[in-house]
DNA sequence: ATCTATTTATAAAG
DNA sequence: TCTTTATAAATAGAT
């Protein structure tokens, strides 16, 4: 029996230098083109950086990514290294037929551009809708980072959650009430002028419930997150 | 036989957002420089293109990669954006008029895209900023949409934060027991072999401290949030 | 800076 | 230029 071809080689291992093949040099621009511009939005995104790259392609074609804009970075990097003043503009003559291939040039550059804005939009608009997904889902039940909390943060969160218990129970008993309301019947004597959700009826000794009973916060060293049923 | 523990637990996944941490985005700001300019460098040798790019740290500082020189390119870059595309006149005579004015029209509209697509990402970018900030104050005390819940859910709820209390007890507890453990008398009789932080102390029935007291539930129709004190 | 386990990037091929 | 596959390269986390 035949081995089994494998439908490809994979990645080869490359020398770093001129490709000679004009397609596969073409085929390996565009790649690592988009590669490297990826690579300095992560780089911007990551650390807080500035960054702007512009490539020419053998073609003379332009492409360009910048954070916040290349403008602006190339103004900073100019100024920076000002400390030689001659550099500054070359007196370049306009060439006549030149005018069209720049106008291509720009239009080539700015395509490219704005695929990377596009890019990065894409990153952020997902940041937020996961943001936002991980907020709500009914509730992100607790996040708490216990283990570092000190112990008036400890006291602090502890009336916090007896607090947010009052309304928890505030809010069972209105419920309760229209529930019972909604019957004709009259009102279980027991019930007037009282919570019908009774506060005290879950004492605090209680065992935690499935799913909550084991808080392990013996070498817990990140974050003790508790997580309820979803839902 | 122990699991022969591996040495590194290995790269691991991460998100592309800001790096919080200062000290792990300066070394993720160092490493991924190298390989933006490596990367920036195989592009130039392989492709024969030129391409320059340029970071500013967080800092301020700069760093720059240049083939053939940032200067080149740089100047190459801004000679094709400073001129208004078309505007440069010589009289070339190559291809028809309709030709150019048709590229810039393309042009200008790419150009009025991306200036959008910078808008909506800024706009993306700052609603990003305030949603962490509004979440992460030390911690979003709660947030619940209490409202929305049905009795079973308010139970189930009442006994997560059973749960959690516990936990918060139980890592005061640890807290107090190691802060008494440091000093060297022996412990009070009254901890031996007990809670130092006295689950039992803190009725449920108590009042909610100043700030969780008043937490309206009736006529709620959105979000009941409860913001705690910033620790 | 060095070392690994993994994630990413990408060379080949379709 | 997209997609797929196999593999080289980059790098997060820990030391």
């Amino acid at each position: 029996m035949a081995p089994p071809r494998r439908p490809s080689m994979g990645r080869q291992k490359i020398e770093i230098r001129r490709i000679e093949s004009d397609e596969a040099r073409q085929v390996c621009f565009s790649k690592r083109r988009a590669g490297l511009f990826k690579k300095a939005s992560e780089l911007s995104i990551l650390c807080g950086a500035d960054v702007a790259a512009v490539v020419f392609s053998p073609a003379g074609k332009a492409f360009s990514f910048g954070h916040p804009s290349v403008e602006s970075i190339v103004e900073r990097f100019l100024a920076s290294s000002s400390s030689s003043p001659g550099a500054g503009g070359a007196g370049h003559s306009s060439g006549g037929d030149h005018a069209v291939s720049e106008l291509n040039r720009q239009y080539g550059e700015l395509r490219a551009q704005l695929e990377a804005e596009k890019k990065r939009q894409e990153l952020a608009d997902e940041t937020i809708r996961k943001e936002r997904d991980a907020r709500s889902p009914a509730m992100a039940w607790i996040d708490a980072d216990l283990s570092a909390m000190g112990y008036d943060d400890l006291v602090a969160f502890w009336s916090a959650l007896v607090g947010v218990q009052a309304a928890v129970a505030a809010s069972a008993d209105q419920l309760l009430r229209e529930a019972l309301g909604r019957r004709r019947g009259r009102q279980p004597a027991h019930l007037v002028g009282g919570v019908a959700f009774d506060v005290g009826a879950f004492g605090v000794g209680l065992p935690p419930p499935p799913g909550f009973a084991g808080v392990d916060l013996q070498g817990f060293r990140g974050q003790a997150t508790i997580i309820g049923p979803s839902f």
